[in-house]
DNA sequence: ATGATCTCCTGAGCGC
DNA sequence: TGCGCTCAGGAGATCA
């Protein structure tokens, strides 16, 4: 999403403001109406969090579980749900819908731009350079959660979601229930590089639209048909042919393999 | 302090 | 065709 945005929005400045004033679940910071006269000077990403920064502050955005940012053509037929409607200076719009309204978009001042407080309390990106084998076993150790709710704690790496958890640690050969603290020294390394791994692949094949995500023109992201275990209980594990098992943590299902995770 | 559970929503898919 | 149920890319709040 990111990529695709900062292609199509950077430079471009922001003539008109449709907000519908529809109840998200995180709203906050400055009015929206005031990106009215701001220019898109850039477009960033810290875990799920996009963070659009504009010529006199930043517009910070997360899709949740079915948000899409959308351009479209003024004339085109309106998705249902749809929240926010930025009008462009070419004349193009942005669009934002989002059915559950999980999402988040909150617009900052320049003041507090440079830190963003949503941010705050989160870990480094997973694919950030700060975020080395040497920090991932640090937090690791620091932890008596099963593997998979790990991953999930955006407050110790930010980015990886239930997808890509369920993902790295079939290619780590972990198994999601291992207590973090008790990861051999052996596999912090490859737990690293299969993050990292899942999280670029995935985003080369344009994400992985397990139900009905869409890039910025609409298009399907293709990652499904490279996953592992992930929506494949009682299907084979591609590595060992044993059956893939669902189960449920922290009110998430999880999807392993049981005879090659350890 | 830490980890599990609940909660905010709509829609898709299923069995009946 | 429709009803009731379960489940879904997240994460902040609350409970134990």
């Amino acid at each position: 999403m990111r990529r695709g945005l900062v292609q199509l929005l950077a430079g471009h400045r922001i003539d008109g403001v449709d907000w519908r004033g529809s109840k998200l679940r995180g709203l906050g910071g400055q009015p929206l109406g005031q990106m009215e006269g701001q220019r898109v000077v850039g477009v960033r990403r810290h875990g799920k969090f996009l963070l659009v920064d504009l010529s006199d502050g930043l517009w910070l955005v997360h899709l949740g579980m079915t948000g899409k940012l959308l351009f479209a053509e003024p004339g085109e037929p309106e998705r249902k749900h749809t929240h926010l409607v930025l009008d462009l200076d070419d004349g193009r719009q942005l669009r934002f819908s989002d059915p559950r309204r999980f999402g988040t978009l909150k617009l900052y001042g320049k003041d507090q731009a440079a830190a963003v407080p949503d941010l705050a309390h989160f870990g480094p990106d997973a694919l950030a350079r700060s975020f080395t084998p040497a920090v991932l076993g640090a937090e690791l150790a620091t932890s008596r959660s099963p593997l998979k709710s790990f991953l999930l704690d955006q407050t110790r790496l930010a980015g990886v979601g239930n997808i890509y958890a369920c993902e790295a640690l079939w290619r780590a050969r972990l198994s999601p229930r291992r207590a973090a603290n008790t990861t051999p020294a052996g596999k912090v390394k490859p737990l690293h590089a299969a993050i990292r791994a899942v999280l670029r692949e995935s985003i080369a094949a344009g994400g992985t639209s397990f139900n009905d995500y869409v890039d910025h023109i609409g298009q399907p992201g293709k990652f499904l048909l490279e996953l592992a275990v992930y929506d494949r209980e009682g299907k084979p594990c591609p590595r060992c042919g044993a059956t893939i098992k669902r189960i449920q943590q922290a009110g998430r299902s999880t999807f392993h393999c049981p005879r090659c995770q350890r």
